[in-house]
RNA sequence: GCGUCGGUCGGAUAGCGGCUAUUCCAGGAGACUGUAAAUCUCCGGCCCUUUGGGCAUCACUGGUUCGAGUCCAGUCCGGCGCA
């Protein structure tokens, strides 16, 4: 893997780039589009293709559980495997120490309001004592999952997570981490970073003596919402010698690109960042202006299965009364297989009749939107109007 | 005509004397940030100023009872059976 940058935005910690990989290359800023169990859900690699997505990111926890590290290597790896042709991504199973863990049985999100804390019991639950009822519980050595599918047990280390990494065969893995709750303490972040250090070491050592196919490995800063910890743990990481970087764990609503620039001040400038699981069109500008060239995020997918459309003027719910006779444009004038050739109406009917293929042309937009809204942020950067166009997008976007 | 079973929110259901009438679907709205997610949450008789409270309601009319969707009688409507 080779990253060049080709220009730097002005006043602003944002640059564009690209990632070389052997399976082709990553103009960035970047939207990686989850493809978790090795498929984008809903979706034909064709489709992620040709809606415009240049790469695909995996997990590790679920291709391990299902179908097992072995068939994924016998497949030749999960691109293969899925089919798709371009750059891939392994997420390395971390975020579920927090999904499956912390946030278990929860309505917990990994970003936090202000509010959190004085409105939530939860904010009082130490994560080292998880309920006897939680599917992942961290340890020194790794963290315990409980198998989602049949409740077997299985325990990750860093060490672990690369070798399942490796027979999973992405261009790009990550280093195993810790995902905190945003509700959690200062003193457990501060643990729980420090432990993802000594985790990162494992991770890059371990890759650096196991790694056969010329896998790169991004290790990832934690350090929740604080600042002190976020600079520290920035320095650490990056200090290590890692491809490039993941930035992780849970963030504030309201100033997640805050937190980005405190930690890509830190790190080394030549070396690709990759915010993990982050999405939202706000946070795509804040993150690219402070210097993010990567982000995946579930919620294009995740939404649009569940009937929600991004438009430039916010979200839509398709299944409100209002689409049943709309024939007009979801959004637009879109430029996405959806948009040219259906209305808000027939949507609006795959949904109400729980057609799969609303889940698929959903799909298709959401993404189209989002790895869209990217390319045309990174063609903005390139034209030397990045901040006129995000003030104009979010003023449409956020009325 | 006789017998029999039944009529509970738009549909389907539970409820078989005891206080807030159940659940599912359909309907209305909301949520979703490294995917336990084609998922989850909320609303759905009327009135009051909120936390909350008050008043209704189970085809209709009467009755029994401290108390009735639940028991009894009649009426209306429907299914089935026999003429």
């Amino acid at each position: 893997m080779k990253f060049s940058i080709e220009k730097e935005l002005g006043n602003s910690r944002g640059r564009v780039g690209k990632i070389e990989t052997a399976h082709g290359d990553i103009q960035t800023p970047a939207f990686i589009v989850v493809g978790t169990k090795a498929t984008v859900k809903a979706l034909t690699p064709e489709q992620v293709s040709s809606l415009g997505a240049q790469a695909v990111l995996a997990n590790t926890y679920h291709l391990y559980l299902q179908p097992g590290e072995e068939i994924l290597k016998k497949a030749g790896g999960f691109p293969k495997f899925m089919n798709w042709q371009g750059p891939t991504f392994t997420d390395s199973g971390g975020f579920q120490a927090f999904s499956l863990g912390a946030a278990f049985n929860k309505s917990a999100s990994k970003i936090g309001n202000r509010h959190d804390e004085e409105n939530s019991a939860d904010a009082v639950v130490d994560p080292l004592e998880i309920p006897a009822d939680r599917f992942a519980k961290v340890t020194e050595d790794g963290v315990e999952f409980k198998s989602i599918i049949d409740g077997s047990a299985h325990f990750f280390t860093p060490e672990r997570s690369m070798d399942i990494q490796h027979n999973i065969g992405a261009d790009i893995m990550f280093a195993f981490d810790e995902c905190t709750s945003p509700l959690a303490s200062y003193e457990y972040q501060k643990e729980a970073m420090d432990r993802t250090h000594r985790w990162a070491k494992r991770s890059l050592e371990h890759h650096r003596k196991t790694n056969e196919k010329d896998q790169a490995l991004f290790g990832i800063v934690q350090g929740g919402r604080h600042e002190d910890l976020r600079k520290e743990s920035a320095k650490i990481i990056g200090a290590m010698d890692f491809d490039g970087f993941g930035i992780g764990g849970s963030f504030e609503k309201e100033d997640i690109y805050t937190a980005v620039g405190w930690v890509n001040d830190e790190l080394p400038k030549g070396k690709p960042r990759h915010l993990l699981g982050i999405g939202e069109p706000v946070d795509l500008f804040g993150g690219i202006e402070n210097g993010i060239d990567t982000f995946d995020c579930v919620t294009p997918t995740r939404i649009a299965r569940n009937g929600s459309l991004y438009t430039r003027n916010g979200r839509i719910n398709i299944l409100n009364a209002k689409f049943m006779e709309d024939f007009g444009k979801i959004d637009g004038d879109c430029a996405c297989y959806t948009c040219t050739n259906y209305a808000p109406a027939y949507l609006s009917h795959l949904f109400r009749a729980k057609e799969m293929l609303g889940a698929t042309l959903a799909s298709i937009h959401n993404l189209y939107f989002i790895v869209n809204l990217v390319k045309e942020i990174r063609q903005s950067m390139l034209d030397d109007r990045f901040f006129e166009f995000k003030e104009s997008f979010l003023k449409g976007y956020y009325k």
